[in-house]
DNA sequence: GCACGTTCTACCATTGAATGGAAGGCCACT
DNA sequence: AGTGGCCTTCCATTCAATGGTAGAACGTGC
């Protein structure tokens, strides 16, 4: 034995071991840590024991490990979205008042919308958990309105995927979509995710006129107000857009 | 040379990439990172490098190093605080509905209040910034509630630094502080944070009565109404504990 | 247009830090 | 008292990590 049986580095190992939380996970056993990470029991103590040293990761006794408090907060302090989610706040907290929806804001990253802040519609029970949530570009409002203002290299890329005529979804119907959205300037999606409700979203594009996010509501199919909502999304895109600068 | 010149294990170095980024900072350039990290340039760049391929940074053309978005994602959807955060919400945004005041939500790490949460008063400009934000214990309303209800033992080992009588802040002062914070079941203070604000929290009890977190609000001088604000704090911060079980 | 400075990127021989099986400890349950 | 599951520690082996060096790419001033 020696470094790595396996074939992968440090930093390899490292990444499967943060990456071994399922979704919205925040404890695990030791044990069941270094099964996920596909790692030799004893390496995979002494790694999570030095990163909890660090404060990147908590074990705690038993061998419960968390991710660490120090870890979330260099990556809240720090993050590439920082800038995004302070431009779009004001501007969120807007749309949630006035319209009283669901209001939330997504990035691109890969072929998935990632959904980077989110502010819940009043009254109703907060769901933060969709924070850091994703969807693919084609079932979310929010991932169409971004995929169809990004270049014809990209979206000819992306709508490879859907090539196969057997497939579920084909790349007309997508290619449908993108050209609706791009002529439109906003995107819309009526029952996909949820069948009682309605997804609208418009592309947030800073000065350099790329689209680096979008803004989305998602309202109950019976409060359809298109007229109202789109016109109101477009102005506070174009607010953040200035805001951001680029 | 060999495995780390310097002594440190790779984990050490990667947490000091991670770290290197100052408050606020979103990108760094990759000779900069280096010496922030006080690694060799081409030790840096191997190690950014194996990182951004994984999503955990992002080395950009030209050097440029940002956080991954991926890194963001993980942590978020994971986080030691997310099942307080998600219990707090909904009640965070009734206090913030009903008082119209800048409501907060901390958690103790070291000495330190750690800013888990926050909501903008309505109408004024988000102040998200201050998420993933620290205050020392004794300069902040809600580091009082929290250390008021630790263990003696806790607090007598936090009260050690302040130990040197020849100090800006004496161990007494402090002690009195807690202690009244401890008596009344909430903490305040006037004017030591920002001179014209008035902050006070109480502390979150989980169903084992251990302080886990403190719900505040920080309101202007002007509209200081104790009498109206406690109660309400106290009572969200019930259903708060509530809802986290333990 | 050329020389210079700066920064990023790639290479590769050297070697000590990382590795993981094995053994020990602890607790819970039978 | 025995058994199984899990965490933790130890340490000889060895290959992955290291970082000086050189080259590429860019910008800048003369």
């Amino acid at each position: 034995m020696a470094n790595s049986a396996s074939g992968d580095s440090v930093v390899d190992r490292i990444v499967r071991v943060i990456e071994a939380f399922p979704e919205g996970v925040i404890s695990l056993q030791l044990s069941e840590l270094a099964d996920r990470a596909g790692l030799p029991l004893s390496s995979a103590h002494r790694l999570v024991r030095q990163l909890s040293e660090h404060g990147l990761l908590d074990l705690g006794a038993g061998g419960t490990v968390r991710l660490g408090l120090r870890l979330w907060e260099l990556v809240n302090r720090n993050s590439p979205t920082l800038a995004l989610r302070q431009a779009a706040m004001p501007f969120m907290e807007d749309i949630q008042q006035v319209l009283n929806q669901n209001v939330n804001l997504a990035v691109l990253d890969g072929w998935e919308a990632l959904f980077v802040e989110r502010l819940s519609r009043r009254g109703s029970v907060a769901n933060r958990a969709r924070i850091a949530g994703r969807m693919p570009v084609h079932i979310s409002s929010a991932g169409l309105a971004l995929m169809s203002h990004q270049s014809r290299e990209m979206q000819a890329e992306y709508l490879q995927q859907f090539a196969d005529p057997s497939g579920k979804v084909t790349s007309d119907v997508v290619r449908h979509f993108l050209a609706e959205a791009a002529q439109q300037g906003y995107a819309q999606l009526a029952g996909v995710v949820d069948p009682d409700t309605w997804g609208i979203a418009v592309p947030v594009m800073n000065m350099k006129r790329r689209a680096v996010a979008a803004l989305g509501v998602v309202v109950p199919l019976a409060e359809m107000r298109l007229q109202a909502l789109v016109p109101a999304l477009q102005t506070a895109a174009r607010g953040i857009g200035r805001q951001l600068g680029d």
